[in-house]
DNA sequence: CGCCAGTTTGACCAAGATCAACGCAAGTGG
DNA sequence: CCACTTGCGTTGATCTTGGTCAAACTGGCG
């Protein structure tokens, strides 16, 4: 019954190094610094629209504290989660005229918007910023790669335990989780339901791998068996 | 029985300029060509790697003829196919150290190479290099988004109509496509198995959506309900 | 207290995977 | 030139994972 959620992998793992964190924690990198000076910022309340599909891509954005959703609806009401942004990430840095996702606010969050004629004039200017941009969407991209693996060929318990450890990465914080987003968010982030999200938790919570005091926060108890059930 | 393969989407809409053509068909711009100055020439033969994961990443690519695959091998032998390149298109822009995926030669290829090092001194001296590579790599990335929705959350015959699309979009051949690759390729690119691939094939040939005069070669005959399939 | 939105659980269903033949054309060696 | 092999591709029968539908649970909150 501990196994229950074992997957189609077998064996133990050495992790890797490549994980999926985006383009998380770059604040620090000088130029950057530059770029922000042109932000203001703007807040959203849960849920709240920060960019639609079809919009003009002239900002570009960083989160300052909440989260944001990367997302995609689909004709018939499918709904497609590409990312979720937590703060310190850039988002948005999208070429061509117009998005091709929306971006919303999890719960409420804050964002730093740069428009895209300061910024292209600042990078013209800098060619270690246009590195240093080219850096950050190979990094999102690694991101996008790893995530297709996860969707094209990650069993449901594969996929729940890799976003379980990725949120931990990128938040630093292995004890205790905190999700600031719902189990639809996560089932559409995976490409899963929510009801099998839900079991998934269910039966690792079961076996002890983790603790659910409430839904939105998650204890990890025994981080190697998640490790090992995501890794390639 | 015409409708056997539709999916869940439910209606016509029209096609959405953003499709998933990675960075093919940019040796025009001007200042790609001097990058390509620095390169050589290499041949592989069939299923060769041109790659390893976890060799390090000290070379830029673009393909001069015939097909590559960016592929990655799980532990207990899953395979995920993250992209096919076609003459023309340049790949292997890594960040990092150590490639988190292998290139390998779909049928017999030539490449060209170029050696990291010295690329990195033209973009530093050339600002509008850096950019077009970040163009280039942000192109990709768009196509890895429509990827993972795909992976996501469509069905096996909208994966199939989408793959028949995309690759007569990217050889400009809507009459007749030729597929380089194999079933196993397709299937391992779409995150299906080998035998679904064929079923699709086949439901899309009984529905008069296309012809199949041999494996490797596909006439599409309705190109509207394919794309109808395939539209988010 | 009752309502509401989000979560969890259970019973059942179906898309696609798995397992197993079979077909078919391109070599290969006698 | 023709058996025989070999590697794909196709098709059918059956099984499994995860989806669907439905009901119960939970914690705020007016």
């Amino acid at each position: 019954m501990t196994q229950e959620f074992r997957g189609r992998a077998s064996s133990t793992r050495v992790a890797q190094a490549e994980h999926g964190v985006a383009i998380a924690r770059s604040g620090q990198i000088a130029e950057l610094v530059a770029l922000e000076q042109l932000g203001m910022r703007r807040s959203f309340t849960r849920d709240e629209e920060i960019y639609a599909e079809g919009d003009a891509s002239d900002c570009w954005f960083k989160v300052v504290s909440g989260t944001v959703r990367i997302c995609k609806l689909m004709a018939d009401g499918r709904r497609h989660i590409a990312a979720f942004h937590f703060s310190g990430d850039y988002f948005g840095l999208d070429i061509g005229t117009a998005r091709s996702f929306s971006a919303e606010a999890v719960g409420d969050a804050v964002v730093m918007l740069m428009p895209r004629r300061a910024t292209q004039r600042l990078i013209d200017t800098t060619p270690e910023l246009a590195c240093q941009l080219r850096d950050l969407v190979m990094r999102d991209f690694a991101h996008a790669q790893s995530r297709m693996l996860l969707l094209g060929r990650m069993t449901a318990p594969e996929r729940v335990a890799r976003f379980l450890v990725e949120v931990a990465e990128r938040r630093d914080s292995w004890r205790t989780l905190d999700l600031p987003m719902s189990r639809a968010d996560i089932a559409d982030y995976l490409g899963l339901t929510i009801e099998t999200v839900c079991r998934v938790l269910s039966a690792f919570k079961r076996a002890g791998v983790i603790v659910i005091p409430s839904p939105h926060r998650i204890e990890l108890r025994d981080r190697d068996m998640l490790s090992e059930l995501c890794e390639a």
